[in-house]
RNA sequence: UGCCGAGUCGUCUAACGGUAGGACAGCGGCCUUUGGAGCCGUAUGCGGAGGUUCGAAUCCUCCCUCGGCAGCCA
């Protein structure tokens, strides 16, 4: 249970209908929770709110958590997506223990709920078509009319339900309905069906079943045989309660609790598994881990944390209205905790070649830098220093701007770590550009020395040009170029894809970083947190993914 | 037009008849050998109209706006 010793975890409606069951000791005083995907997707940064939120009940509770694969739908369901889904659970620090379960593993079980429903004159084999069903199920102001087939004897609904599961029927021949009211205001309860015949392969059953439970049907009974206690989904299921109800009532079998939350939106990106889907399809993205995507492999491999996502789940909170989530509280989430996690390195963007004419040729100074301010136990490292470096090519200006505390002709600044340095040439090529910046060091300001009184505005990055790694480095922006690409009902949300939502560049990390491993967090100071790239960097080449930028006030300020 | 649901700072979210608070974003400042981090300060909000009450975001009525539902998807 809960102590008061504990931090006050955000209020919701959720724990307070928990806090309530517990007072009056409903279903014993327990608390069990699930999550239950459908394998035809990876997860996303949705799913992720609601593993928080489902595990954590469970966690806060001191209950339990199941993850359930329902897996209904042979058409649609794959096992790459069951092991995708079990990673990603696992990495979010879901712990369901020994509790994996499949919808698929109680289909003999339903089959029986549904001959029992069947005795007691609740469902009847339906021969309607689709179209014919969609005929007679009325419209949202009318209402349906029975099927002709509805009032057929106990004993044949019987022999026709038990000939479906033997196969002796094509796809859509026939259905089992529930027999419930062809007039209800709320269509779900419109007589509906609960099983559906389709001869297709299951990813676990194989061709077991050719008879498979819809949605409404299943989904009670998977609760209610796992002894789950608040069935928490989202709130397009709220008109199918009602019909959770009906199900679990008639079968007077043990009722868990429906509650129904809104689903997160994320701005700047899409949520449906249908779009996504496409989007790696149509290789609009590189596969559903790539970085820019919204899926919880896409954020791992670009740099997210567990603990980030969860904070991040926390900040949002739980609620039943409708809300576009802004971007800015996951990078907030991310940079909160990486500035406490990441190794601090210098890494040079796009670089500039800057040599210092009154440093020594065959000198190379070893200064020391904190390899994380925010936590000394982190240590320091050695940086190498000589004539020749690397900087930022926008740390210079040739005409700088007004508040501009960089390097411009003539000015000096400060090298991290290093020496104060004045820019006293600038050298072009024919083409005007500006290839290289010849400089003066000024050898009484080492860092950390105090031989100097002398003040600089500006402190910037850099990397000796003889020790520097060359590197990959992926910067990503926002996905799509509007808020909310699937609002807009006119269009589609595809002629919102940001064009430039990936820029590669040719970089340099200082040699600190050289030996890497993938999945490795560093913070390029003043640029932003970058990770080894799992997928593209090789034992030659390192590929580093952005995974948000700095707080960057200056480009604020522009 | 039927049913269900939701409206609180720019965004997300608290409040449970007793001073509308927090976070993010913004703005201003301090500090700084990361224009990072941190610290301090600050502005902005109860969809509308009535009603009940000493007192209403909260209870009641009406209205407005938005979302979901007519798959043999979940």
């Amino acid at each position: 249970m809960n102590t008061t010793l504990e931090p006050q975890k955000k209020s919701n409606f959720i724990r307070e209908i928990i806090d309530e069951d517990l007072k009056i000791g409903k279903r014993e005083g327990r608390v069990h929770t699930r999550f239950p995907p459908e394998p035809n997707g990876y997860l996303h940064i949705g799913h992720a709110k609601s593993i928080c939120l489902n595990f954590g009940l469970a966690a806060d509770y001191n209950g339990k958590f199941n993850l359930r694969f329902d897996d209904t739908n042979p058409e649609k369901e794959e096992q790459e997506y069951v092991d995708s889904i079990v990673e990603d659970v696992h990495w979010l620090g879901g712990n369901f223990e020994d509790r994996l379960f499949y919808a698929s593993d109680y289909f003999e079980q339903m089959y029986d709920y549904a001959v029992d429903l069947i005795k007691k004159g609740k469902a009847y084999v339906c021969e309607l078509n689709g179209d014919e069903i969609r005929a007679t199920r009325g419209t949202l102001t009318q209402p349906g009319t029975n099927s002709p087939y509805r009032n057929r004897s106990i004993e044949e609904n019987l022999d026709l339900f038990e000939k479906m599961r033997q196969g002796e029927f094509p796809n859509g021949a026939k259905t089992l309905r529930a027999k419930i009211d062809m007039a209800a205001p709320n269509i779900n309860l419109r007589d509906p069906i609960m099983y559906r015949i389709v001869h297709a392969g299951h990813h676990r059953q194989g061709d077991t079943w050719c008879l498979y439970p819809t949605y409404d049907w299943a989904h009670g009974i998977e609760d209610s045989l796992e002894g789950i206690t608040h069935s928490i989904c989202t709130l397009e299921f709220e008109n199918h309660r009602p019909l959770y109800d009906w199900f679990l009532d008639e079968l007077g079998i043990y009722h868990p609790q429906q509650i129904e939350f809104a689903r997160l939106n994320l701005s700047y990106t899409v949520m449906s598994k249908r779009k996504l889907l496409e989007l790696v399809k149509n290789n609009y993205v590189d596969g559903w881990d790539d970085p820019r995507m919204p899926t919880i492999s896409g954020m791992r491999r670009r740099g997210y944390t567990p603990q980030s996502v969860r904070n991040f789940a926390d900040m949002i909170g739980v609620a039943r209205r409708d809300a576009l989530t802004d971007l800015a509280l996951l990078e907030f989430a991310v940079r909160e905790d990486l500035n406490k996690k990441a190794q601090r390195v210098m890494g040079v963007l796009k670089p500039l070649k800057v040599v210092l004419t009154n440093f020594p040729e065959d000198l190379t100074e070893e200064l020391e830098g904190v390899n994380n301010p925010e936590d000394a136990s982190m240590g320091t490292r050695m940086i190498p220093f000589t004539r020749e470096l690397y900087i930022e090519q926008s740390d210079f200006m040739e005409v700088p701007v007004p508040k501009y505390h960089r390097l411009a002709p003539g000015t000096e600044v400060r090298l991290r770590y290093a020496y104060i340095i004045k820019c006293e040439e600038v050298v072009k090529n024919e083409a005007g550009e500006i290839t290289k910046l010849r400089c003066t060091y000024d050898p009484e300001t080492r860092s950390g020395t105090g031989t100097s009184q002398k003040k600089v505005k500006g402190t910037i990055h850099w990397v000796s040009a003889k020790h520097a790694v060359p590197v990959e480095i992926r910067l990503y922006d926002r996905l799509f170029t509007v808020e909310d690409p699937g609002s807009e009902k006119e269009k589609d949300y595809k002629e919102y894809i940001n064009p430039n939502s990936l820029e590669i560049l040719s970089s340099v990390v200082e040699p600190f970083v050289k030996n890497a491993k993938p999945g490795a967090t560093f913070q390029f100071e003043r640029n932003g947190y970058f990770c080894v790239d799992t997928k593209y960097t090789t034992a030659d080449k390192l590929v580093f993914n952005r995974t948000v930028t700095l707080k960057d006030t200056w480009a604020k300020m522009k």
